[in-house]
RNA sequence: CGGGGUGUAGCGUAGCCCGGUUAUCGCGCCUGCUUUGGGAGCAGGAGGUCGCAGGUUCGAAUCCUGCCACCCCGACCA
C-alpha cells in the first residue's frame, strides 16, 4: 500500500479504474448514477444477507414503502426538509406525448400532476405517513420495521459507490412507547453496525455521536460509525438516528398508554448503503485488485486446473472436484474453474483482481505428488501442501486471512490517529500524515466550522469512549471539556 | 450553481492549431494453427452516424454558431 499512500494525490483515479476492472460497477452515462455488475452485485448481497439477519435477530421485520412521496409529506417536519430539499428529484407530470415539430417524444403540459411527487431521499416522511394508521395504542409498540429499497438524491457531485445520485440502501425506522426505549434502539443499532463492519467487512471503525451541525435532518442525536480509507481519509460507514418525537408531531402519531393517557411516540430511523462497497475497496484493496475478508466473499476458494490436452484436465478435474465437494460440505463457498477459454496465468490474474481470499492450483506435478499449490491473496504468498491435508487448513487459513485483514487495517487506522494539543500541531499532523486527529473541542458550531474552513477536515464524530478531559479549545481558546475525532473525511 | 477540461470502433487514443487519398495506433473481439505451473505466439479478419444540429467551402473529424453529454475542482452529502 506504500504505492497508494504515494499517489494519495491520484487516489480517486487509481480508485475508479480497480472498481470499473474489479468487474464491480461503472458510471451508467445517467447522471451520476452506477450500473452494479454481476460480480459487484454478488458482495452486496452477502452484505444485504448477513444485515438481514442480524436486524431479524434483533427483532426486526422487513416492509416496503413508496419511491414516490407526495411533495407536501416531505414540508410537514422543519428541519427534515430543510436538509433535503436541495437535493431531491420531483415528478410533476405522468405522460409523454410525440413532439409533431421535432420528431421526438416530449413532455405533455397538460398532464401536469396537481401535487408534484418527489423520489425518496430517504422514507421517513411516507413511513410516517403510514405509521400514524398502525399505531393507536402501547400495544402496537414497539413497531420495528427495516426496508430495503433505492433512493435518489440529487447531489451536486458524485463519486461512484461513496456518493452516487441514486443508491441501495436499507432504512430502519422504529416506533417505541418511551424516549430511553428508542434510545436504545439507535444505540442497539449502531452496535449491530458495528459489529457487521469490523467482524463481516473486516474494517476497524470508531463509535460515536456527530456533532449538532452533522447531526441527520430533523434528528435530536445521531449516532455513528466511522472507519479510516488507506489514504488517511475518514468515511461514514454506518448511522443511526435518534428522532425523539419530531416526525409523530410533523405526522401526528399518537398512542394511548397503560393508563389511558395520550402522547407522541418515539423514533429512530438507521442506515447503510452500498457506500460499504467503497469502503471495502478503500479499507483493504491493493494495487492488484480487491482484497475480501473471507466472511465476506461470495467466493472464498478457487480452484484452477493446469493440464495439457483432455486426458490431463480429467485426472486434474476427479481431484479437483473431490477437493471442492468436501469444502463445500464444511459451509465453504468454491468455484473450480475449468472453462478452456482462458490460461491459468489468465485466471490467476483475474481472481487476485477479484480479491477471492484463497486460490488453490491443481496441475500434473500435484497428481504425482498428491499436493495441492495454496495462495493467499492478502499476503500474495504460495506454498505447497499435502492434498490430504487441505480440507482442515483451508478453514483454518480463511478465519486466519480475516482476522489478518483487520488487524492490519486496525494497525493502520492506530498509527493514524494523532493526539494533538496544538491548532498548529493539528495543522502539521493533517497535512503530514492525515488521518484521525483527536483534539479538545470547545463544543461550539463556530469551532466547527472556522477549522474546516481553514483546514477542511470535520468532526467526524464524539467518540463514545472518550475520557473525560478539561483543558481548552485549542482553535478558540476557550474551556473544553470533549476530545473528539477531527479528519478530512469522504 | 461558479471555475476548468474532454467528446474519434467495446475500451484507451493519433489526427484538429495549418481543411484535401481508403481516419492512426494499442487493448479487446472473430477464424486457424501452435500453446496451457503468472495476463500466450504467429497469420488472417471484422468492427466507425469522428457527441448532435446548423453554417462556411469544390471539399469538414479539422473552421464558425448553437445545443447535448461526461469528467475534474469548489459549496452539498449515506
Amino acid at each position: 500500500m506504500a504505492e497508494l499512500t504515494r499517489r494519495a494525490a491520484d487516489y480517486s483515479k487509481w480508485y475508479n479504474e480497480l472498481v470499473i476492472r474489479a468487474d464491480l460497477a461503472e458510471n451508467s452515462g445517467v447522471r451520476g448514477s452506477m450500473v452494479i455488475k454481476p460480480y459487484g452485485f454478488a458482495i452486496w448481497e452477502r452484505i444485504q444477507q448477513q444485515l438481514d439477519k442480524m436486524f431479524k435477530d434483533t427483532g426486526h421485520v422487513n416492509a416496503y414503502f413508496p419511491l414516490l412521496i407526495p411533495k407536501s409529506h416531505l414540508a410537514k417536519e422543519a428541519e427534515h426538509v430543510e436538509g433535503f430539499a436541495k437535493e431531491v428529484a420531483v415528478v410533476t407530470h405522468y405522460r409523454l406525448k410525440a413532439d409533431r415539430a421535432g420528431g421526438g417524444i416530449v413532455v405533455d403540459p397538460k398532464a401536469e400532476l396537481e401535487e408534484a411527487l418527489i423520489i425518496r431521499p430517504t422514507s421517513e416522511t411516507i413511513v410516517w405517513d403510514t405509521y400514524k394508521r398502525w399505531i393507536q395504542s402501547y400495544r402496537d409498540l414497539p413497531l420495528l420495521i427495516n426496508q430495503w429499497a433505492n433512493v435518489v438524491r440529487w447531489e451536486m457531485r458524485t463519486r461512484l459507490f461513496l456518493r452516487t445520485a441514486e443508491f441501495l440502501w436499507q432504512e430502519g425506522h422504529t416506533a417505541h412507547a418511551t424516549e430511553a426505549e428508542a434510545v436504545a434502539e439507535a444505540k442497539r443499532m449502531q452496535e449491530v453496525y458495528a459489529d457487521f463492519v469490523e467482524n463481516f467487512m473486516g474494517i476497524p471503525i470508531i463509535k460515536g455521536v456527530k456533532t449538532p451541525s452533522e447531526r441527520f435532518a430533523g434528528a435530536l442525536e445521531t449516532y455513528t460509525v466511522e472507519a479510516m480509507m488507506q489514504d488517511g481519509k475518514a468515511l461514514q460507514v454506518g448511522t443511526s438516528h435518534f428522532l425523539g418525537q419530531n416526525f409523530a408531531r410533523a405526522f401526528d402519531v399518537k398512542f394511548t398508554d397503560r393508563n389511558g393517557k395520550e402522547s407522541y411516540v418515539w423514533a429512530t430511523s438507521w442506515g447503510v448503503s452500498t457506500r460499504l462497497m467503497g469502503a471495502l475497496i478503500m479499507a483493504h484493496a491493493d494495487d492488484r485488485g480487491l482484497v475480501l475478508p473471507p466472511n465476506l466473499a461470495p467466493i472464498q476458494v478457487v480452484i484452477i486446473p493446469i493440464y495439457k490436452g483432455q486426458a490431463e484436465l480429467e485426472r486434474v478435474s476427479a481431484v479437483a472436484r473431490a477437493l471442492q465437494q468436501k469444502l463445500q460440505s464444511r459451509g465453504i463457498r468454491v468455484r473450480f474453474d475449468d472453462c478452456d477459454t482462458h490460461k491459468p496465468g489468465w485466471k490467476f490474474n483475474e481472481y487476485e483482481l477479484k480479491g477471492v481470499p484463497l486460490r488453490v492450483a491443481i496441475g500434473p506435478k500435484d497428481l504425482e505428488n498428491a499436493t495441492i499449490e495454496l495462495a493467499r491473496r492478502d499476503t500474495l504468498k504460495k506454498q505447497l501442501i499435502a492434498l490430504d491435508k487441505a480440507v482442515d487448513e483451508i478453514p483454518h487459513l480463511l478465519r486466519g486471512i480475516q482476522k489478518q485483514l483487520f488487524d492490519k487495517a486496525r494497525a493502520f487506522r492506530n498509527a493514524r490517529t494523532t493526539e494533538v494539543q496544538s491548532y498548529p500541531e493539528f495543522k502539521k499532523v493533517l497535512d503530514s500524515r492525515g488521518g484521525f486527529l483527536s483534539m479538545l473541542w470547545d463544543g461550539s458550531a463556530e469551532t466547527e466550522v472556522g477549522i474546516q474552513r481553514e483546514t477542511r477536515a470535520t468532526i467526524r464524530c464524539i467518540p463514545s469512549d472518550a475520557s473525560e478531559a478539561e483543558g481548552t479549545d485549542p482553535y478558540s481558546g476557550k474551556p473544553a471539556k470533549l476530545r473528539v475525532l477531527y479528519a478530512k473525511a469522504y
